[in-house]
DNA sequence: CATGAATGAGAATTCATTCAT
DNA sequence: TATGAATGAATTCTCATTCAT
């Protein structure tokens, strides 16, 4: 039952956008009284903090999925390609864990903050065993990490709120977006 | 008074969010009723309208100012310097112009996608010509343009959205955070 | 407390015009807030919408009481009795019914249309039989209906709407304004 | 100035209903500020009060044109005619003098009631004359009276209010409504 | 466990009107 | 003569939430 009101608020967040996520609007979906949802979320911020920890435990399973590639540069393409996949799988998601401005301090915490952490923790792993194989030499291993992460985020971020539309030009290779960017990040390293 | 107006939104918008700029509030907060902001704008959707405008003009003028420099890589590193700093110093018009998520689709016209194009296409001929200077020789002009652009704008979102709080190492990296980002792309270019 | 809401709106109605029925007003009268009332109807034009439905009802029901009468001109002569005194004793369901501009399309469905049709067929038939017991010999019966409905309803408008201060003599005609224009009807058909 | 302002006034009428009818369209239409409007009108009722004022003159000249026949059921039907076409030629004006509801009561003074007054004399003279020559034998001329405006009044009021759409049948009668309304009415004359 | 009833607060907008200029 | 500026009062409607049942 928590479930399916949490499946309905995405439902009508991807299909109407933010807005459209209202206690009303989630309960005459399921056809229980706006009351009910109240027996199972304290109130609406508690279905968000829900759905964000759901996310990034998803994506942290997503990107475990990828350690055990042995080859370094590999194994850290493939933590970026799973990135990029989630976040165009579940924009949605994506988009509450990246984007969305939360209201109250709430949802930076708990498990939440310790998932964000490990998944981060596992991108300077992979980064720190490419130096160890003679990448990035010269640079440190924080840097490289967040450039990368920026990187697949700009992407993620852009294509999420509808800022590619600009890019009329060259459709094949926004059709394989995500394989030509990790191709062109692969070529940009050494 | 339009000026004000426009100030005053941008001002709720910053400390309260999107959904806090409500046309009563303007009004309160210049102390005027809300009918009278009615005098200057035809409705809500047109303030943000012009303030959007204002962003890409001002993000276009200066990427203008950068372009004199002759060396194509520096010249592409200062653009890509004038994108962050504008996004770290306007971080409402940053936020306007390429995260929120607009309701009509009015704002996407004019001037402003003129603009917007043409900030892009300034982007485009500064990989062109370091292409020509014999780097990126491998890459496509576009794939590079969009990759960079996808970097810097990566780097703003998760900055104005809040998400760098996870970066808690390393604060002297972030410090000059710009200029660490550009000297680490500047290596990766080759 | 549908109930309530729609004699209220209705009240308002007579009283103070269409224009004076808002939510507002509805609400302020029965002493509940504006937002209790959509938990009764969708929105304004269902409560008029409720309210046309009603009308036409009352009407029918009306009309059909009268249907017993054995002589066709004594039981045409009654209809149109009846709606007479159904538009005097409701003055507000008929202007709401039969003068009132919609400004949707929604109210002319359903039951509604049927009931106005069921209506108009009895005067029809009526008509008819009249006819077959040798009136209205050289007419149509759909002329004929027409004219007595537009008699009727002429009547019934212009007095709703006020328009018979401008009739100052015979006021012993107006007295007995229905059986004085029955017996005149009843004069002219042969 | 004020003919245009009127003239615009009538238009909205028409065009978008009552409710269009503000101060600020009637304005914007004519490409002036609200406030001039007030230069030459006191308020908007008193647009209204014009209109209703200019409605009743037409429609007064327009009968006196038909006063010169000399048989008196032909000049009764023909000023009947002539109340028919004003009413189908000039819904709007028709619907103002006729049908609206009038929120103050200052309307119905000076001239107009005068050239009300003047146009229902008319029409009881043309009664009177018909009874001179033979007809209405048994009736009071003022009964007479009323009920021919009232059929008249109520297929111009069901027309402009848009109540005869249940008439599917008969398509050829309601071409020529005019026509053979008159043709029934001189049928029931005697 | 579920809900019907209720609401205070607030949303965007529109309107007729006034008044100093 | 014309208007820019301003507004108080109103409009319909939506929302998150509470609470007695």
């Amino acid at each position: 039952m928590r479930r399916l009101i949490l499946d309905t608020a995405m439902k009508l967040f991807i299909e109407e956008g933010y807005d459209a996520v209202s206690m009303r609007k989630i309960a005459s979906r399921i056809e229980y009284s706006p009351a009910s949802i109240y027996t199972y979320f304290a109130d609406k911020q508690d279905i968000f903090f829900e759905l964000h920890n759901e996310g990034f435990t998803k994506l942290f399973r997503k990107q475990t999925d990828v350690q055990g590639i042995l080859d370094p540069v590999q194994r850290l393409l493939s933590h970026g390609r799973a990135y990029l996949e989630f976040a165009f799988e579940n924009p949605q998601y994506y988009d509450i864990m990246f984007i969305v401005r939360h209201p109250g301090e709430r949802i930076i915490k708990d498990n939440t903050w310790e998932c964000g952490m490990r998944s981060y923790d596992l991108l300077k792993r992979n980064v720190s065993e490419c130096k160890n194989a003679g990448y990035f030499t010269n640079e440190e291993v924080d840097a490289v990490a967040f450039i990368l992460w920026s990187t697949v985020h700009g992407i993620a971020s852009l294509h999420i709120r509808q800022r590619l539309a600009i890019m009329e030009l060259n459709k094949d290779y926004f059709t394989n977006l995500i394989e030509n960017t990790l191709k062109l990040i692969r070529n940009l390293i050494r």
